[in-house]
DNA sequence: CGCTCATAAAAAGTCAGACTTATTCATACG
DNA sequence: CGTATGAATAAGTCTGACTTTTTATGAGCG
């Protein structure tokens, strides 16, 4: 699913990443490229490639006479992809999965009620396809098949609003999702009020009410919100 | 405002980057380092920085024996600040800033949802505080002092949402909001209706108005897009 | 004619070493 | 006490040789 680390930046990448993300270097923490060379036994140039790309995702910065200073977090790249899924795989998870699902819930809903004007027929097709997979894999413990449609269903619903910034949070989504089910709480079936959700908006969605989709789709999102206890009492 | 190139890489990059993002080498359009090592009259060290950047906002992607290939614009990392940079500097800029103009109009609502609840009394304060300019700026083509605060105001409503993710959207705002008056249809006084939903907004967040505050946010969204002739009639 | 497998070529990938340059810190000087 | 000088340091750059992977070519054979 995720890139491996291509070549041998790449695995450098791939341990000094989550390293840092997971907070192991504090902000301020300045690194020397010439000893994380020696450290992960690679060439100089090797090792420049892998601060560079560390550098575009404004995790550190280079500066001559100082080395490499790790940032703090606030100015991480936090959309960069490669950068959650350092986040998801590390001490970070948590907070992350939070953000993420809040900015789920902002997003979804205008997404559904967009792509109730501009889905294609071949895309409601779809939509409905995957909440018939959702209802079948409902019942049953059969998480696996469910999570698949489930993941299917949003995909459609954030490429067919249009949007190419909606589109490009597939990914996002599906790792959120796909982590409430393997790490998260999900030991029984879905909630059935939920199912029933994702078919009326498959519903709306193929009628063009718009309105309705994103109404249904904020409810959808309340939801999920509620499963991480974020909510105001 | 912008990170201007440094280093020799940061340079080609600047180049590169934004030729890139115009559509200049289509989808599938391969290129060579030495080649382009060459052109822009660097070592094949520093040109190999500049790939394997290029690389991690999945604007390219190197292949042995093949070379480096220009990928679809579906899968560039579109979050990126130097990618959506880049595509407003270009021939990218008015879809670039319809996509971002939807977004912002998914997010903010919720993120002054949010900063209702949980923005700090100096928070609140800053709001106030850009609101008031806001509205002293608004009359006698001060269009320049209006912006300020204007920025000012979406940055304190997007950190006090408490959300990191929504926070690090306040760049791509400002960027947003200085293009729309320096670049497009912004020659008289702003729109005194807006003007006052600022204030109002402002107000409920002070308030602690939840669902006011989205409300209100969501009608200052929905001008915005209006002025870009986003709207299904 | 079409298939498989060996061979060659091409381009990225890697490494080592020498050199340059900017920045910082300490010291001496006015 | 502030300023200029200089030395130390780590990133930055360049070069050239070598390795590795992948693709294309073509020879041989069924």
């Amino acid at each position: 699913m995720s890139t491996p680390g291509r070549g041998l930046h790449g695995h450098v990448l791939e341990s000094l990443g989550p390293a840092i993300t997971a907070g192991e270097y504090p902000p301020g923490s300045v690194l020397r490229t010439d000893e994380l060379a020696q450290r992960f036994d690679v060439s100089r140039s090797v090792m420049r490639e892998a601060v560079r790309v560390l550098e575009s995702m404004h995790l550190v910065e280079s500066r001559r006479r100082v080395g490499v200073t790790v940032r703090p977090k606030a100015e991480w790249n936090v959309y960069d992809p490669q950068v959650i899924r350092w986040r998801l795989a590390g001490a970070d998870r948590p907070q992350q999965l939070r953000s993420l699902t809040v900015l789920r819930s902002a997003i979804e809903p205008v997404a559904a009620g967009l792509a109730a004007k501009f889905a294609t027929a071949e895309q409601c097709a779809r939509l409905t396809e995957c909440a018939l997979g959702m209802v079948a894999n409902s019942r049953g413990h059969q998480l696996e098949g469910y999570l698949v449609h489930d993941v299917a269903f949003h995909r459609v619903i954030l490429e067919a609003s249009g949007n190419e910034m909606f589109a490009r949070l597939g990914d996002v989504v599906a790792e959120v999702l796909a982590g409430r089910t393997h790490h998260e709480v999900m030991f029984e079936d879905p909630d059935p009020a939920a199912v029933t959700l994702h078919v009326q908006v498959a519903e709306a969605v193929r009628e063009g009410d718009g309105e309705r989709a994103e109404r249904l789709t904020r409810e959808i999102a309340v939801g999920a919100l509620q499963e991480l206890d974020i909510l105001a009492p």
